[in-house]
DNA sequence: GAATAGTTTATCAATTTTGTAAACTTACTT
DNA sequence: AAGTAAGTTTACAAAATTGATAAACTATTC
């Protein structure tokens, strides 16, 4: 799997709906601003957050997009799943065609066990925990 | 930091050469043959590994490809780096251009952390690890 | 010096990624 | 009900990367 700065965006933009989360909706406009994610690109990430459940929307007028689930429940494998997935292990198989070749099927296990290593840093990393990380940076705890 | 199959042809090629090691050199049509290696995209990769130290060469009639160091001292990401590289963590800062903004700076530490990950799981493979398993899957030890 | 095998350089086609545009739908407000 | 502000959908296109190829070149052996 590779990371793509789709995933990149897509994360920086449930990250910044998260921030904002008790306040209001934010429009696709103030995501766009705020993290400098090109609008017309934007739009893409956002109908896929929306499909597969991480964000919910409200149209019209004073609509915008707001978090489907609580941010706890929400991890960067979600994100990155959606964006630059489908994140199966299954994926190298297609990849190295002739794994009846001893030798394939070894060098094969190297890139599963890659992914699998991938997958579990992303899966321990949830919203709310890049949430908590940003405000500790803007306002830091100066306990002596 | 992607594994593209260049570095997937470059690791099947180091074992090819791993496993043959104690024969004879190894010409890259042999190698192209042994693991269906297109052998005109085989003639970069070759030259990139032996750049890097990895394969040493012997030019003229009877010359070929063989390991410039031990395969117990020739990890996965060490062909990886040279393929796919480069590794280095810093590589996002060029990504996610605005880190001033807290937030930007926390994703940013998602990412480096993935590639840790990565990076760790290649350092931990040598080619030794994988000739071993190749002549496992090939004469296993059938102990009841 | 002829044949073999690696080297270098340049190029090209295919794919993926990134980004844009325009027509469309929903829903609030007056 | 009309106007407007928002999200949705679809299609496309530019840019970058990847995968692959070819041809001229150099070194070495016999």
């Amino acid at each position: 799997m590779k990371i793509s700065s789709k995933s990149k965006y897509g994360t920086r933009a449930v990250l910044e709906i998260a921030l904002n989360q008790n306040s209001k909706l934010l429009t696709r406009k103030q995501i766009s601003r705020n993290q400098e994610i090109p609008s017309s690109y934007l739009v893409n990430i956002l109908i896929s957050l929306k499909a597969k459940g991480i964000i919910r929307t409200i149209r019209g007028p004073h609509g915008g997009y707001e978090l489907a689930r609580e941010p706890v429940d929400i991890t960067v494998f979600d994100i990155v799943e959606v964006l630059d997935g489908p994140f199966e292990l299954s994926a190298n198989l297609n990849d190295e065609k002739n794994f009846s070749k001893s030798s394939t099927s070894v060098s094969m296990g190297v890139w599963t066990r890659v992914e699998k290593a991938q997958g579990d840093v992303l899966k321990g990393i949830t919203i709310n925990d890049l949430v908590q990380e940003t405000r500790n940076l803007y306002s830091p705890d100066f306990s002596i």
